[in-house]
DNA sequence: CGAGAGTCCTGAAGGC
DNA sequence: TGCCTTCAGGACTCTC
């Protein structure tokens, strides 16, 4: 189930090991995905060198550039652009060496040169892996997304200006992407709980102040995360890509019916929009 | 346009 | 022990 700081580890995680680096081989075990794999994704990609992964949101978009001198006539033709990619509820890209055995959903493998291994492992096969042409990041997929959480651009009057008029409960809100993006189910309880804003309160009657403090918040959240997943990084070549929330110290998340830390109230669990809320009823209003 | 439901999928967990 | 049902969850897509 990753969410933004999961993200953000596993481009940390990759970056090292294919910056540079030249795809040599593109295995397709699987294309039903989110969507399907591009039918050409293979040819698209070999060839190509990765010179970064950038993170957009819970996508992260691997820069493959082809060098205009067409040495492999197969892919004369052929453009540059980015690979998208996004791990859904229970994807993994792992860093492997060449010859490791195939496991049950080992979907995609992307083999470089320096012999490092890409493998992509995903279970529900909510993740995607999609091509975008050329050297503009233009995508549906991208346009309609909202800024980043941890950027200057997200601020308290941003999220003010959108609500307005807007009936969902905040806690939607936040996690609608075209609002600002990475915040999942359960950072946006955290994140709730930390700002004592009632989950269900309606985003367009929320108060400037209110979202000063959420916007707060959110930030926080997310980069205690992202601390906690920076130990993680150490060792990332031998993650299995299991290690969960980084041990995320949930004051909220899974908590039903235990004491609040704060005042000792049971938490309550509650169904918003097909999803799991957990909140404080008396920290939160 | 917004709100709300439906959809994809598998593994884990719960009931009997 | 084992089968059956339910549920979880990101985010697009559909309907109204």
């Amino acid at each position: 189930m990753p969410e933004l700081p999961e993200v953000e580890t596993t481009r940390l995680g990759l970056l090292p090991h294919v910056r540079g680096q030249r795809i040599e081989r593109v295995t397709v075990r699987e294309r039903r995905l989110r969507w399907p794999i591009p039918a050409n994704f293979t040819d698209l990609l070999q060839g190509t060198t990765v010179s970064n992964i950038i993170r957009r949101g819970k996508y992260l978009l691997w820069d493959c550039e082809r060098g205009s001198s067409a040495i492999n006539h197969k892919h004369e033709g052929m453009d540059s652009g980015f690979m998208l990619s996004h791990l859904g509820m229970s994807g993994t890209l792992r860093v492997l060496s060449s010859a490791t055995p195939v496991a049950k959903h080992d979907h995609v493998d992307i083999e470089f040169a320096n012999k490092v291994l890409i493998r992509f492992n995903d279970p529900r096969r909510f993740g995607a892996m999609l091509w975008i042409a050329g050297r503009d990041m233009v995508h549906p997929l991208l346009d309609v997304l909202g800024p980043e959480p941890l950027s200057e651009a997200f601020t308290a009057q941003h999220l003010f200006k959108a609500s307005r008029g807007r009936s969902v409960s905040i806690k939607e809100f936040i996690m609608n992407g075209h609002v600002v993006v990475g915040v999942g189910n359960i950072y946006a309880a955290e994140s709730l709980f930390r700002a004592g804003i009632h989950p269900q309160r309606a985003a367009g009657k929320t108060s400037l102040l209110r979202y000063e403090k959420l916007v707060d918040a959110i930030r926080e959240t997310l980069q205690d995360a992202l601390r906690a997943g920076g130990t993680t990084l150490r060792n990332y070549v031998k993650t299995d890509g299991e290690q969960g929330y980084f041990q995320l110290d949930a004051a909220v998340y899974g908590r039903n019916g235990d004491a609040c830390r704060i005042c000792g109230t049971p938490i309550r669990l509650m169904v918003q929009g097909q999803r799991s809320t957990y909140f404080c009823p008396r920290c939160q209003h």
